[in-house]
DNA sequence: CGCACCAGGTGCGCGCCACGCAAGTTGTGG
DNA sequence: CCACAACTTGCGTGGCGCGCACCTGGTGCG
């Protein structure tokens, strides 16, 4: 987060991760879902001002360096839940925490459109979303007091949230969607988040 | 599933698929997670008794064949949840439906353990899952009431019910796990389910 | 019953891609 | 100032996805 935490070398390669990660979903979007074969990983690398043999130090695929932007927002779920006040309801927290998460800035639509419906990055797009699923888990257990190896409600929960985040936003990608992101995801997210961690959802 | 309702075309087909399905599975299981990328595309296909050209007429990729079984399971859950009585609770019906459809007969453990601990599957396995979402929210809309294209409800309670599941999956292959399969599913899925789609969950 | 048709299997070839390896280059710490 | 570590890059290799054209065998019609 902070450049100026971290030395020369890390900053620096933080910084070709970003133009690589840019520059593939800059061409991929300008290409389109359907020519998304035509985007050549030397466009990608040359866009961003590196060799295709560093670009592929980076990601290991198109699609992974196309998605990379959502897995990062995504691994930041479970530090946006602990940053709640303690006190506040599970729901509320998540809820909020998303919310705030997911709309500051207001996504980037067609960045999250182009991974959401374009079939050939399907699976990059989904191993994104669920990136929240291990950290989010492991903040829900802490913020319950439930035994992640125990319980399953942790990460049957977090695996909820992480869903009704991507419904969420299929809903507002939709064509005649007028409402603003906020409201669908709360909506969304109220659908599979109990008022708190009830006694009979606790399991062993 | 009728084999003689299809006719000898469609037949032989179907027996293409699963037998290069089930060549890929064995030989990736054979080599385990760590050895996936030895599992070459001409052995699958010669396993399979078949051309590795005509191999790729049925699947894009390794990952793609590897995991068709799973993909298969759950393009069934809304099919299954469809066959519940008519009066029964949502939450009832999804469980006892997806239970009997995991449970009948007992999943092949190492198949299961192959696609979900493989990195090099992770996204191939969520789409699998993620098969399951589309008709199991219709399947849900058409019990409730709900309208799909209106309501969160429907979709949202889908997918999370996908990710129950995997994260079922997931218990279940734990070394020291000595639950079944069926106590954990059930679990996992009260988590996620309301006893009925209560009002102030559909929107709009 | 026989024939024309078409779905599906196969061989071939092309372009692309992931990745190991071995330099060359640049930041870092003593 | 120097030795070391991290990073970038060019090259070579093996494999893969897929378009194309050809062949074979099931199908439906007269």
């Amino acid at each position: 987060m902070n450049d100026d935490a971290m030395d020369l070398r890390a900053r620096n390669r933080q910084a070709t991760r970003e133009a690589i990660s840019h520059s593939a979903l800059r061409l991929a979007i300008e290409q389109g879902p359907h020519g998304l074969a035509m985007v050549r990983v030397h466009d990608i690398a040359t866009a961003a001002g590196v060799s295709p043999r560093t670009y592929n130090n980076y990601f290991s695929s198109r699609e992974e360096a196309i998605c990379s932007f959502q897995a990062d927002q995504s691994r930041r779920v479970g530090q946006a839940l602990r940053s709640r006040p303690a006190g506040e309801p599970l729901d509320q927290a998540v809820i909020a925490a998303v919310v705030e998460l997911y709309t500051d800035p207001e996504p980037d639509k067609a960045g999250l459109r182009m991974i959401m419906s374009t079939p050939a990055l399907e699976g990059e797009a989904l191993k994104a979303f669920s990136m929240a699923e291990g950290p989010l888990a492991e903040a829900i257990a802490a913020r319950t007091g439930a035994d992640l190896s125990r319980d399953l409600f942790p990460a049957v929960t977090a695996a909820a949230v992480a869903g009704a985040i991507r419904v969420a936003g299929r809903r507002w990608l939709e064509p005649g969607n007028t409402d603003a992101f906020a409201a669908i995801l709360r909506r969304a997210l109220s659908c599979v988040l109990p008022a708190g961690p009830a006694e009979d959802q606790r399991d062993r």
